[in-house]
DNA sequence: TCGTTGTACTTGACAATGTCAAGTTGTACT
DNA sequence: AGTACAACTTGACATTGTCAAGTACAACGA
């Protein structure tokens, strides 16, 4: 007996997609089966393909959900508290931290390259406008746009690498005696900021805050 | 030593560790296949399962060789005619993108957890180690364990980050029109190494080199 | 009212995979 | 000669990704 195709929850593919996250979140990507996801979701072991294609289209579909939240964290960035470039290294964190299943699959052309799948490009590229936004706030809009992309991509790559380091890296193993994982988090971040508000006030630019 | 089995070429398990390594570093660690490794290896499927226990075994082995070969790419770093600072960051973009397979295997702990095996976690402590020594050589030794810490990784952060989005990252993508990849990581690189210097300056501490 | 079209699934089948179990072959040491 | 062990091999099995072909229902035009 087949169960009717609208039923009471009728969301499938955001079923299908939530036991995804679920698995990738605490087994990460390698492990994730489409008959496992199937499986959780109450499905038939087909009924993902019907959404998404194959197994690199979930991964797709996850990694534009990601770039999409990504690109509205630092939308709203709250900047009235701390410089822009703080506000900007604690939302990137926050966000790799909170969607642990997005952020894992987001950065891994091997199993889904930005580049495959239109709507995951667009979503990337709307992010990355924002962080170059973001970057404006911190040095100013009068730079030239080549000095800008550098410095977008050398906080990008502070950022990007410390979340990695704490979220599937050997970081959390490594914390000096007496320290939390959250203080050395902090601490590496204030130095990240400071270090570019250092730069930016060589540079002759009026940081935002302090 | 060992003499060779029936086997002319001998080493079958550097052999099945090679082809493990091309396959990761041509198309990811999630299309490693044992049966595809013993089939480019020219042996059974099974051969694989005797050196290596079973895949994770595989992915432990090519960690703690990457964790070698970084820990040794540290120790060869050539600091006399730059900045403690740029010459650690040129060391580790330089061994990413030359173990590109082992690069994207070691910090995966959801295929290899540093901490599930010994002696990759052995090699995984030695190359921190020299990184410490390597931060010791930019801020001085007489800084205390908890800031060198934190400079540590704050530095690895930079230069990890910038490793993972150059080589499976959207960046080569995002580049600014007129400006090469390899123009854009050396501006990343010497703005980094910058920023370093500014902040041993503001610490009082004088960098080994300009 | 009937037939068509489309969506949202389903069941069934198949080759390939990870891995356990049980050989087989050569070498080393007693 | 006999035992032990390393270095493999062949065989088998459940599970996987994916193709192919159904089934059920809803909306529509004639």
């Amino acid at each position: 007996m087949v169960p009717a195709p609208h039923d009471q929850h009728g969301d499938v593919r955001r079923l299908v997609l939530d036991a995804a996250l679920d698995i990738i979140t605490s087994t990460g990507a390698e492990s994730l089966s489409m008959r496992e996801v199937a499986r959780r979701a109450g499905v038939s072991h087909q009924a993902p393909y019907h959404y998404f294609g194959d197994r690199s289209g979930i991964f797709a579909a996850i990694s534009e959900e990601g770039f999409s939240a990504l690109a509205g964290a630092f939308r709203d960035v709250d900047f009235s508290n701390t410089s822009a470039a703080k506000a900007g290294f604690i939302a990137y964190l926050n966000f790799a931290r909170s969607h642990v299943g997005h952020f894992r699959v987001m950065f891994r052309q091997d199993i889904c390259g930005v580049t495959d799948n239109e709507e995951t490009a667009n979503a990337a590229s709307s992010a990355f406008d924002e962080l170059l936004q973001m970057v404006a706030r911190t040095i100013g809009s009068s730079v030239d746009p080549k000095a800008a992309h550098t410095f977008a991509f050398t906080m990008w790559s502070q950022a990007h690498g410390l979340a990695t380091l704490v979220i599937d890296g050997p970081l959390p193993q490594k914390l000096p005696p007496g320290v939390s994982l959250e203080d050395q988090i902090d601490e590496v971040i204030n130095l990240c900021s400071h270090m570019v508000a250092l730069e930016a006030a060589e540079m002759g630019l009026v940081p935002s805050h302090s």
